[in-house]
DNA sequence: AGTGCGAGTCAACAAGTGTTCACAAAATCA
DNA sequence: TGATTTTGTGAACACTTGTTGACTCGCACT
């Protein structure tokens, strides 16, 4: 399955000539992934994206989508794998971050808020998608988001961080945590930019949520029998 | 703002003539409403449903929307105090089973597990719209759950559960709640019902996580600044 | 050097869309 | 009872939609 780097924001404009074919290939397929992302964070739900619509706003003719997808499911899956990506990326940058220092959770916490304002596109696709519209589109995102978890709960692990904990449980904490802030994605980036005080109020909300599933953890004992 | 009793689930079939004028009003009113429930059941997001095809499935010729609406945004808009109402009605209910006993925790999230089976419509649209589409219909969903978080914790503050929380803690502790299991409503809808294992297993998963967050909240300090 | 393949274009189609207007019928009110 | 609202209908409009097939034209391989 061929991917790309998000890195370049390809923005249209630039189309100057790329000498060989695949790189022009990847370059509009890029940008009718893009045009479908730029969509949706103006307000639009991915089942209600239409394939013209997209070729539109990519600058292609609408016969050229067919080039790069069968249909908009498989632009759909597509958009998925680019999110995920998109956390793993979160999860390498934090695993870099090394062990957890005093006042770990705040920090963390603020990292994430900076980190999806920077993705701001692609978070803005897999919170929408993974409770709303296409069951298909659902199931990868909780795929993708299931995935996260594992590895999350597998660093977590090997930090040695709560040695006392299975690692059944720390699934489930870190399905908590996962749940709660991908919530929380959506309430960053609805929170207008201008306003430095609810987003204060915000980021200390979170804070706090994240402080008391850490005390929880602190107290959780495990069910003998598990 | 008129609204109906959601309970007479008033199917296709039965359209014997109700004398009343206002009264076949709201009926087709509702079948309008009912309609585009279904449809989002079914796998499509609210922005993505056209006004032809509500009209079509509940009935009516395509003009006889106006008579109730004056665009899909008024619809959506009455499909979420429709979920509000349902949301409140589950608050009511809890309110009634009285004060905690052993094992509340469990209990609780076996009664909101059947809640949201037997309230499938609206909860699909709830979390669903919840994150994604219509950033009207966001903001306004995202209103129906704050007041119900307030209500929320303003039931378990006069429950004298825990006395030493702020109302403010108290707050951040039932957005906490209510995000999780608002996320966990769409896995429960979307887990076939032929899987009693897998649905023991995720019944234990939530169990686990609101068991987690009570430990937290026993362990739970109020800054000293606030 | 020459050929072929493949990304993108163009024109066309059948269907479906939101919205309009004038009209029918029946419950409501005088 | 007669006049008036008001809910629902029918036809028509200007557009947009997804998909098709035949086409250009230039990189890429022999």
């Amino acid at each position: 399955m061929t991917t790309r780097t998000p890195r370049p924001s390809r923005a249209s404009g630039d189309d100057s000539s790329l000498v060989t074919r695949s790189e022009r290939k990847q370059r509009t397929r890029g940008a009718l992934l893009d045009a479908a992302l730029k969509l949706i964070s103006e307000g639009r739900s991915f089942t209600s994206l239409g394939l013209r619509e997209i070729t539109r706003e990519a600058g292609v003719v609408p016969t050229s989508f067919y080039r790069h997808f069968r249909d908009m499911e498989e632009l759909g899956l597509a958009l998925v794998e680019e999110g995920g990506l998109t956390l793993r990326r979160l999860l390498r940058e934090a695993r870099k971050r090394g062990r957890p220092d005093v006042d770990m959770v705040r920090r963390s916490v603020e990292v994430y808020k900076q980190y999806v304002e920077d993705n701001r596109l692609h978070f803005f696709f897999i919170a929408g998608e993974r409770h709303g519209g296409s069951p298909l589109i659902r199931r990868a995102v909780r795929n993708e988001a299931t995935h996260f978890i594992n590895e999350m709960a597998e660093d977590i692990r090997q930090l040695n961080i709560a040695p006392q904990l299975s690692f059944q449980s720390l699934q489930m904490i870190c399905n908590l945590i996962v749940s709660s802030m991908l919530s929380a994605a959506t309430d960053i980036l609805d929170l207008p930019p201008n306003q430095p005080q609810a987003h204060k109020e915000m980021l200390e909300t979170y804070v706090q949520q994240m402080r008391l599933i850490f005390l929880g953890t602190l107290q959780w004992k495990e069910k003998p029998g598990r």
